[in-house]
Formats: C-alpha cells, sequence, structure tokens
DNA sequence: TGCGGCAACTCATCAGACAAGTCAATGCAG
DNA sequence: CTGCATTGACTTGTCTGATGAGTTGCCGCA
C-alpha cells in the first residue's frame, strides 16, 4: 500500500557505477569512443574514476548488457559497432512509432474482421455516430483528432467481441500518448497528412454494416499501411536531415586526425 | 559461419551472471516472482547458485538495467511492475480462456514470423537453452511446466525485435495468471492433455531457426489451434458433466419434496 | 628467417571485510 | 498503557586482495 509511495520518494539511486556508466555512455555514442575500439583496463579505469575494480566491473556489466560494449575474456573490452542491435536488445525504455503501427496492423486487422462477423446492431450504430462526429469535427478544429480515432477504433475492437483483444488495442492507444516519441510523430503527421482517414474509415465501417469479413480486413490493412507509408515518409525525410549532420560530424573528425 | 555454431555451443564462455539472469527473469517473467515481492537476499542467491556474491550482484545490476528489478539499499531488491499489465489490471473483468487462445493466436502467429526473420544468434540460443529445460523439467516434476511455456512464449515475441508485441504477448500471459477462471482451466489441460506441446516447440524453434517464415507462422498456428481444440473439448466434457450433476441434483431436489 | 614458448596483460570469479541504510522489536520514560 | 528512542539483525553498497584462465606479443632458439 505505502510501497508506491516509498519507491517514488527514493531518491535518484547514487550507485557509483551509475556514474561510470553514464559518463563511458557519453563517449561511445559521442564518438569519442568509436567501435571497435577497446576501452581503458579495468585497472586504469580504476584510475580514472576512483572507484575500486569492482565498481568498474559492475559498469561494465551494464555497458554490456546496454549492448554497447562486449567484454572478451583476456583481451579488453571493446565498443560494440551496431547500433539496431543495441536498441533492440536494451529494454527500450520508449517506443517506437513504426513499432506501434506494426503491432496495430496484426492486432486491428483481425479485430476489424471480426468485428464484421460479430458486431451488434447496436455497436454498428454506435461507431456510425463516432464518424458522424468526426465528419462535424474535422470541419470544426482538429486539435485533438486522434482522441476520435482512437474511440473509433476501439469501438471495432469491441466489437470483435473479444475482451483480450480490445484490452490490446486500447493498451496500444495507450502506449502512443505515453511515448513522447509516438505521439509527437504521429500527431504531426496525422495534421500534414493528406491521408483521407475520413474515407478510410468509412470504408471500414460499410465492410462492417455488409458483414464482410474480408473487405472488412482489407479496409483496415489499407487504412494501416498509408498510416505506416505516411511515417515512413516522415522519417526517411528527417533521417536525412540526420544523416547530413553525422556525414558533416565524421568529415571534421578525419580532418582532425589527419591534421597529427 | 561455422564460427556461429561453435561461439552457440561454446556454454561455459558464457559468463556466469548471465546464467543467473536468465533464471531469475525467468522466474520474473514467469511470475513466480510477481510485482512488489522481494527477491531473496543476495546471500541466499549465493547459495542457491553456488556463485560468489559479486556474480549475484553483477546479476541484480543485469535485471536493474533491463527495467524488471529496483534495488533500495539496506532493504532488499524489489520486483517492478509492468505498465501493460497494471493497465490491463484495471478493467478487472474475467477472462475466458477462449478469447485468450484466439488473441494470442492472432498476435503470437505472426510474431513467430517476425522471430524467424529477425531473430538475433543469441535469441535463438536463448531460446533452446528454454527448451532444453522444459525437456528436463518435463522428466522431472511437472508442477510450474507453464511457467516454462510462458518464458518460451515471451523469448519468441521478444526475437520479433517489436517491443509492443513483446508487450502484448507478456500482458496476455499475465491476464491469464490473474484470471482465476483462465488459469486453472488452461492448467488443468495442460497436465491432462495428450498434447505434445514439447514437440509442437520444437517444430517453431525449428522453423526460426531455419528463417523460415511461412513456416513459423504455420508451426505457432497450428500448436495454438492445438490448444484451442483441448480446450473446447474440455469445455464440452466439462459442460455434460455440468449437466449430469445439474440433473442428479434436481432429480434429489425433487424426490425431497416428493418426501414430504 | 621461422617458430615455439614464455611472460605480461587482460577479464572472470572468489572470499572476506566494513560501511551504511532499513526495519521491527524491545525497553524505557512519561 | 502509550509514545518514542535505542538497539540489533538483516540488507545492499563498496573496497581489498588473491587466484584462475584466456590472449597477445615478444624474445630467444634452431
Amino acid at each position: 500500500m505505502a510501497r508506491e509511495d516509498e519507491r517514488t520518494r527514493n531518491a535518484p539511486s547514487a550507485r557509483l557505477y551509475r556514474h561510470v556508466i553514464d559518463v563511458l555512455r557519453a563517449e561511445i555514442e559521442g564518438a569519442v569512443l568509436r567501435p571497435g575500439d577497446r576501452l581503458p583496463s579495468e585497472k586504469r579505469l580504476v584510475e580514472r574514476f576512483n572507484v575500486s575494480r569492482l565498481t568498474i566491473r559492475e559498469a561494465v556489466i551494464g555497458l554490456e548488457i546496454l549492448g554497447l560494449v562486449e567484454p572478451r575474456h583476456g583481451s579488453g573490452v571493446f565498443v560494440r559497432s551496431n547500433r539496431v542491435t543495441q536498441a533492440a536488445q536494451a529494454g527500450s525504455l520508449d517506443i517506437g512509432p513504426v513499432e506501434l503501427i506494426e503491432a496495430r496492423r496484426i492486432v486491428e486487422v483481425q479485430t476489424a474482421a471480426l468485428a464484421a462477423l460479430e458486431a451488434t446492431d447496436e455497436q454498428i450504430a454506435a461507431m456510425r455516430d463516432i464518424l458522424a462526429d468526426m465528419d462535424k469535427e474535422e470541419r470544426a478544429e482538429g486539435s485533438a483528432e486522434w482522441i476520435a480515432d482512437r474511440v473509433f477504433h476501439l469501438a471495432i475492437a469491441r466489437a470483435s467481441q473479444n475482451a483480450v483483444l480490445a484490452m490490446m488495442v486500447e493498451a496500444m492507444w495507450d502506449l502512443r500518448r505515453r511515448s513522447p516519441l509516438s505521439h509527437e510523430m504521429l500527431e504531426r503527421i496525422a495534421r500534414a497528412g493528406q491521408t483521407p482517414r475520413i474515407a478510410d474509415h468509412h470504408r471500414i465501417l460499410e465492410a462492417i454494416e455488409k458483414r464482410d469479413p474480408a473487405a472488412a480486413r482489407r479496409a483496415m490493412r489499407a487504412h494501416l499501411d498509408r498510416v505506416m507509408a505516411d511515417l515512413l515518409d516522415f522519417t526517411e525525410l528527417e533521417a536525412k536531415e540526420r544523416v547530413s549532420t553525422e556525414i558533416a560530424h565524421r568529415r571534421e573528425t578525419a580532418r582532425r586526425r589527419a591534421a597529427l
């Protein structure tokens, strides 16, 4: 009961190895230590950080689990290269929007088909109302459009008559809201996107009304594929920008090294 | 290529703390240790695993970085609670086992296919270990077989390299445990079932090892279809029994009333 | 020159010690 | 009897020193 309060009160864990991890991580990510490089030996790190070898060891293990580093017995500790695996290996705290859409596609395509089979007349009527509201709101202010979006998709999930699937869909939308990364990005895309989401939604509802699972599945898939495509376009644009700054940075590094 | 095999085969080269992490992680994810619980003290873990306290400490740090656990100085190491699971807990309706299997079928069939595409060699090796443990445990005591089951399916979900899907799968297994209805029923079926789950699991892993998404999808689908079939058989049987006891009860009541 | 073997260096693990934080039971003062 | 301070057992955090085992490079020998 009071357990939760205690936990929140528990101040920032001031464990020593945390500090060492933070510093080394910064150096790895800041390209001071580059992939393939060997970290200074434990002995030297002891001198540098003024802590015992144990603490250094703990920090190295932390970095290993984060996927940043790979100790080799008898040889040294080496910086890992693959960025993708390192993100996957760490218990990635923030959820990527691509993952989210991919997961939604898997679950919601099926819920749409099930809903076409099993939705009650009341549920279909409710969906119709929601869509009508969305039409109206779109003309008014698009500030919180995603809320209506969420409600619509949740209504479909509930109409699948499977409480577990409904929970999953709800959880995924919650995830989106909780993850700053995903939420902001998807929000911006939705705002800027030319995607006729409303038309997508109408097509989905239409298929459900006709009790046509195949059509419902198709419509939902098309919808989420479009969202994903928008997302990837957007990501690509952003990535290109990042790449050019990255390359600029590498060029600078090479110049400095050549000057020696 | 042959090096990969050597490395995976080379079990002793795996650091000790890895093993401790794997076991404790399995217990946390298998819900032997539940959120808020305190882990055994380092001293007791030393005795249990027959390693030094240093190794235990390293494992605890690993679990901490994975976000599974939270050490509190002077008090103990506590299991953290999962966010998605908590959300699911809020809507505390009881979940039917049929719904659960249906939802799992939708999600896990796809995670298996994705895992066949994207699993790292380490992840595949881990799955192999889990299956080997299951083989051993099956011969010993079948008390907590479902824990290994859960861990295996979770490993696949994680190998899909989609954190959202992994969360969903984890949440569904938590749902199962939390729902007395589902848990007990599925447990009994597993115990009594003639289903060669082990063989199913081996087929799934084999497909993933071969990097064959279609086969993985097929194997997982077959597996869950079998579980579903067992469940339905069992439900039918139980329903029939209930009917006969019901009728027996009515007969008794009628007799008593007639005796008046 | 070529190669085996040795030595130095690395990580991996163990054992024991002490500091510091937590928590509950105990005992004393009011 | 109640409330509060103390104490003591238990826990994690950190340090020290020692041994084992794998890697690597150098040196001397053939």
